[in-house]
DNA sequence: AGCACGCCGACT
DNA sequence: GTCGGCGTGCTC
């Protein structure tokens, strides 16, 4: 028999190799196969067939890891989907979706040679060899083995040679001997439990062994204290008997060597599930039941259902709802989130419902963690998921909800390695896959998703019921060209929201600035009205090159003279501004010396629980100003914050993306949300050139069907998803006239073959990323599922070709299906 | 992704 | 003449 493997590398095929007689393997189970000359992997079985392979010798399968399958193979569907639809390879897939410590490959072990085992023999080869060599001659004969990762560390930098070539000529002179080594990483923790000797397990044994213990008061104390332990907890951790008794070891080790104690070693839980609270009753309001029935209602026709609910309507208990009957009928449930931060959260508001049935998945559990979560998923142990897209690997073995909330974020699509999925329409497949239900929640859907539902596709439940009587907030438009004329540039603030602080601070209430991450686009603008020049292609806000002296689009790369007239309003009062990131603590200090004021984003952030200190201390009431990124928008229930302000719409309204607008509508919806508490009515303050935006429109309305109407025109009109598909590929490279090259030749391709697709090459926003420029291509693709297929192998295919040119090897390309940007 | 093989430049 | 740079191709 013969297995077709996925070795986790980015290889676009499957291997085959022979199964030996007797062994039994099942698709699912990782096996140790030599892939090349010496390397060893641990691979997954995709397929068992009989058919031997006649154009190659098959190698045998080495050995198995695993007695039972640790993916299922309706996983192995999935990944299979994932690789052809995110267009790589299943192997890039595995390495994405199993925890590192199920991922095993084999690193070079080199010993002395059994005819140098004396010191005279090594000494000889002191004058024979290099120094290098030499060096790590007299390390093995102290250390007898060393990977090929610590030789190069013994050699450091100042070897000229590598670290193979030395051992590559020691192992020729028949000085040193190398073998594979492949190990399993994942260890299961292990602690010591103290048992009483079967001995004295009969009353009279035990009298005589109190007697006996008479001369050794600690050692009785000891026994106490067990007996103590023993009763009160049915078993006795060797910590706590250390620890509770004041004992130390070796007073524990005297009993353990008399015979009275026995030690075991026993595999316990990394993740303690020690939820202890009370479980509380869930009790939803009438609104909240029809919402459900609304729900079970759709999903006999429907796989998929949006749950609509603006901020605070209580989505949660919807889903603990939904949870609770999944859990009844003994099924799983994926509750997937956008970011790992919010995660913590959200899992202690369900544990109110469900105590320890809940656990938590996400990359930052430690790689054992994480392998005893994907066991407890996989034997069913655990119901319930919390986690970030890497939770929708988990191998569920009765999985029958995923619940994607806040749907609309995009860091549901992964960035950087390949696969860039989107997790949000991968757990749509998989669901089908698995006949399971998908609930999308959001007070703020996708365009794409509200599309869906509105076209019947999805069913849509909407829930407006604010909880507790939370009023929306007050909106204020604040005009930055009343900021005076001689403070322009040094001053961000105006009066209208430096008053609006001023009062709520005196009201002893908080304050949150947003400003936006993404800075830095230079574009032109109309004084009077703030209109933004447009790409007429792309409809993309054109960029302001210094340089040349000429708008820019981001997406087609096609140039426009500087404008002098707005289009909008006829003014000849055209400016250039760079709507980036401003340092305004200063500012701030300056205005209101009394306040303490803070910062949160990345940078601030990235220290190890900053994050979780900076909130506790905003809670607190000891910060009075919090100015932040995203950061501050995603997650944080804050409670008694009084005004939110939002420093500059306009670098949420001008960066050149498709999705501007959808970004920002939910940006500042999600913004405004957080201002307010129970009973209080909240404050939102944007400052903006561009008050006439539209926007800016439905976001003080807070109307997101009126929103939609618009974006969904635009759409429509300028041809971007979900009228079409989209697909990018990224060229980068160190050169900028080979990139470019490569780009146009590569977009000249496409363009014979799918006219008017096309739209590119161009330099991105940040043209530069760590030494290597950067060109984009856009593609776009049709909607229906076979063509798109079908298009997009060709794509790759020519892409492939592109590269197998010599003078275009080293150009790297990326496919990014579905871009986010 | 490794790893080996193979073909050209600067050194013994 | 050799050593070693890295460009090219393959791995069941
Ligand atoms: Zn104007
Ligand atoms: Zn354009």
């Amino acid at each position: 028999m013969f297995a077709d493997v996925i070795l986790p590398l980015a290889l676009p095929k499957l291997y085959t190799y022979q199964i030996p007689d007797g062994m039994k393997v099942e698709p699912g189970m990782r096996v140790v196969v030599q892939f090349g000359k010496r390397r060893k992997y641990a691979a997954i079985i995709k397929r068992i067939h009989d058919e031997p392979p006649a154009a190659y010798a098959v190698k045998p399968v080495l050995s198995k890891l695993d007695e039972y399958p640790v993916v299922w193979p309706h996983q192995l569907h999935f990944w299979e989907w994932i690789a052809r639809y995110y267009a790589c390879t299943e192997g890039e897939v595995m390495n994405v979706a199993i925890p590192a410590h199920l991922k095993l490959s084999s690193e070079t072990i080199i010993q002395l040679d059994p005819a140098y085992a004396d010191e005279t023999s090594i000494a000889v080869l002191a004058s024979q060899l290099t120094d290098e060599a030499f060096q790590i001659v007299e390390a093995l004969a102290v250390r007898h083995e060393l990977s090929l990762a610590e030789v190069q560390q013994l050699l450091g930098e100042t070897s000229y040679t590598s670290a193979q070539a030395v051992v590559k000529s020691l192992i020729d002179q028949h000085i040193c001997v190398a073998y594979e080594s492949i190990r399993e990483s994942y260890r299961p923790r292990l602690e010591t439990y103290i048992l009483l000797s079967p001995a004295y397990a009969e009353e009279q044994a035990l009298h005589q062994l109190f007697d006996q213990l008479e001369k050794a008061p600690r050692q009785l104390q000891i026994l106490m204290k067990f007996y103590e332990l023993r009763e009160k907890q049915g078993w006795v951790r060797k910590k706590d008997l250390l620890e509770q008794a004041e004992a130390s070891h070796a007073q524990l080790k005297a009993l353990v060597d008399k015979g009275i104690f026995q030690e075991i070693k026993q595999t316990v839980d990394r993740i303690a599930f020690t939820y202890d609270g009370a479980i509380q009753q869930l009790h939803l309001t009438p609104s909240q039941q029809t919402c459900v029935q609304q729900i079970h209602d759709w999903f006999k026709e429907k796989r998929v259902v949006l749950l609509h609910g603006v901020t605070s309507s209580g989505k949660t208990l919807i889903y603990v709802s939904l949870i609770l009957e999944a859990i009844a009928k003994g099924e799983q449930v994926l509750y997937l989130l956008p970011e790992i931060a919010l995660t913590a959260q959200m899992i202690r508001r369900l544990q109110q419902y469900l105590g320890n049935q809940v656990g938590v998945y996400h990359s930052r559990l430690s790689h054992n963690e994480r392998v005893e979560m994907w066991n407890k998923v996989r034997e069913g142990s655990l119901q319930v998921i919390v986690g970030s897209r890497s939770a929708l690997w988990l191998p569920f073995c009765r999985l029958s909800l995923i619940i994607v909330d806040e749907e609309h974020d995009m860091s549901f699509k992964q960035q950087d390695p390949a696969p860039r999925y989107h997790a949000r329409d991968a757990a749509i497949y998989y669901a089908h896959l698995l006949h399971a239900r998908v609930i999308l929640g959001s007070a703020t859907p996708a365009v794409e998703t509200y599309q869906q539902a509105m076209q019947g596709k999805y069913g849509y439940v909407m829930l407006k019921e604010r909880y507790g009587q939370i009023a929306l907030p007050d909106m204020i438009l604040a005009d930055m060209r009343t900021i005076p004329r001689q403070h322009r540039g040094e001053r961000h603030i105006t009066p209208l929201l430096e008053d609006h602080i001023r009062r709520t601070l005196q009201q002893h209430k908080q304050v949150i600035l947003f400003q936006n991450r993404r800075g830095y686009a230079p574009s032109q603008i109309c004084q009077v009205c703030g209109w933004v020049p447009h790409c007429e292609q792309c409809d993309v806000a054109l960029t302001y090159h210094k340089s040349i002296h000429q708008l820019v689009c981001h997406y087609c790369g096609r140039k426009y003279p500087p404008v002098t007239q707005c289009q909008a309003c006829g003014s000849h009062a055209i400016i250039h501004k760079s709507f980036g990131t401003e340092r305004i603590e200063d500012e701030l200090h300056t205005l209101f010396p009394k306040a303490s004021i803070a910062r949160m984003d990345l940078d601030t952030m990235r220290k190890k629980d900053s994050y979780h200190q900076l909130i506790h201390r905003f809670e607190q009431g000891r910060i009075d100003i919090l100015v932040g990124t995203q950061m501050v928008v995603k997650g944080l229930d804050f409670d008694s914050v009084g005004l939110v302000g939002i420093l500059l719409a306009d670098s949420l309204l001008n960066y050149p993306d498709f999705r501007v607008n959808e970004r920002a509508f939910q940006l500042m919806e999600q913004v405004s949300g957080r201002a307010g508490r129970k009973g209080e009515k909240g404050m939102v303050v944007i400052q903006a050139y561009q008050l006439r935006h539209p926007v800016l429109a439905h976001v003080m309305a807070h109307d997101y069907a009126a929103f939609f109407q618009m974006e969904i025109e635009a759409r429509a009109h300028f041809q971007y998803p979900p009228f079409t598909r989209l697909m990018k590929i990224v060229l980068k490279h160190a050169q900028q006239e080979k990139v470019v090259e490569a780009a146009h030749l590569l977009a000249g391709e496409l363009t014979d073959k799918f006219p008017g697709q096309i739209t590119g090459p161009a330099a991105p926003l940040v043209s530069r990323i760590r030494n290597e420029y950067l060109q984009e291509i856009l593609i776009r693709l049709p909607r229906s599922a076979h063509k798109l297929q079908e298009q997009k192998d060709t794509i790759v295919d020519i892409c492939n070709q592109l590269q197998q040119q010599s003078s275009f090897r080293h150009v790297r390309m990326i496919v990014d299906v579905d871009p986010m940007g």
